[in-house]
DNA sequence: TCCCAGGCGATCT
DNA sequence: AGATCGCATGGG
């Protein structure tokens, strides 16, 4: 089926802007992505022709239904949200910034799978990202069915050898514990959905090994919350070499997040 | 082999 | 509050 987005979106620079860890693409050129229990291949259709342009639309041919595209990856492509205007919004004295958004332009906020993307940037810490790949995927062979992200319940089983031979290392405990708090109820991450974003963060925070930027990171691609934007190495960098040591994403107020990532992903490609 | 990775918690001052 | 330090593995 064909789908066609009028903004921006670019799913090479999506899958390798760092909000997601487990969306690929293929030798063909399709990319395969996986939220809670859906899968979806999609194929640019204007980059194949070689038309791909960040002012015009963008025509996919996707592999699920017109209902399922809808329900499910309508929402999770943020489309609709207009990147484009955000990003053409940005005043020209912020060069730096602007230079980002455009080599970013086409990078979405995700609406991601929220128990994934806690137990995701839990792992995150203190790793590369081939290597939170690496440790996700021995995580979902193990515990996953149909190669679907774990249930936490699923998780409840887990051993620590086993959890050891993912390569979480010292992370084994702080996984375990998310899930099992999740897995028990005692953290309902659906109806945090509904928290204001300073109590969904102290809430997030109150996990064993969710610290400030794992908790803004799960804030951000899990619950969409897009004016938070967290501070790892390479913003920080970024915020010493460029920004005076001043943190500017206060002033960018509620796309500090979008901003972040083109800032992210500008730094690491 | 060596170095460091999308940080965090504990333990200081 | 802010600074420092140890931490388990895996990529490059």
């Amino acid at each position: 089926m064909k789908i066609t987005v009028d903004d921006d979106f670019d799913l090479d620079k999506i899958i390798n802007s760092g909000q997601c860890f487990r969306p690929r693409k293929t030798e063909d050129g399709i990319y395969r992505f996986i939220t809670g229990k859906h899968t979806v291949d999609i194929r640019d259709l204007t980059k194949e022709a070689g038309e791909k342009n960040v002012d015009r639309a963008t025509e996919l041919e996707v592999s699920c239904s017109q209902n399922e595209w809808d329900d499910v990856w309508h929402q999770y492509f943020d489309l609709d949200t207009n990147y484009r205007k955000i990003r053409k919004r940005i005043p020209s004295d912020d060069l730096f910034l602007k230079n980002c958004a455009k080599s970013g332009a086409g990078i979405r906020i995700l609406r991601q799978d929220k128990f994934e993307m806690l137990i995701s940037f839990i792992i995150s810490q203190r790793k590369s990202i081939p290597a939170i790949r690496t440790s996700i995927e021995r995580l979902v062979g193990l515990y996953g069915k149909d190669g679907f992200f774990p249930e936490p319940e699923a998780m409840l089983a887990a051993t620590e050898d086993e959890l050891a031979s993912c390569g979480l290392g010292y992370r084994c405990s702080y996984v375990y514990n998310a899930a099992r708090r999740v897995a028990l109820g005692e953290f309902d991450l659906e109806e945090m959905n509904n928290l204001p974003d300073d109590e969904l963060f102290d809430k997030l925070k109150s996990i064993a090994g969710v610290g400030d930027k794992v908790a803004n990171c799960v804030a951000l691609f899990a619950y969409h919350r897009c004016g938070r934007a967290p501070v790892d190495t390479w913003i920080a960098r970024i915020i010493n070499e460029h920004y005076d040591g001043v943190n500017p994403f206060n002033g960018y107020g509620p796309v500090a997040g979008i901003m972040q990532q083109y800032m992210f992903y500008s730094a690491i490609r």
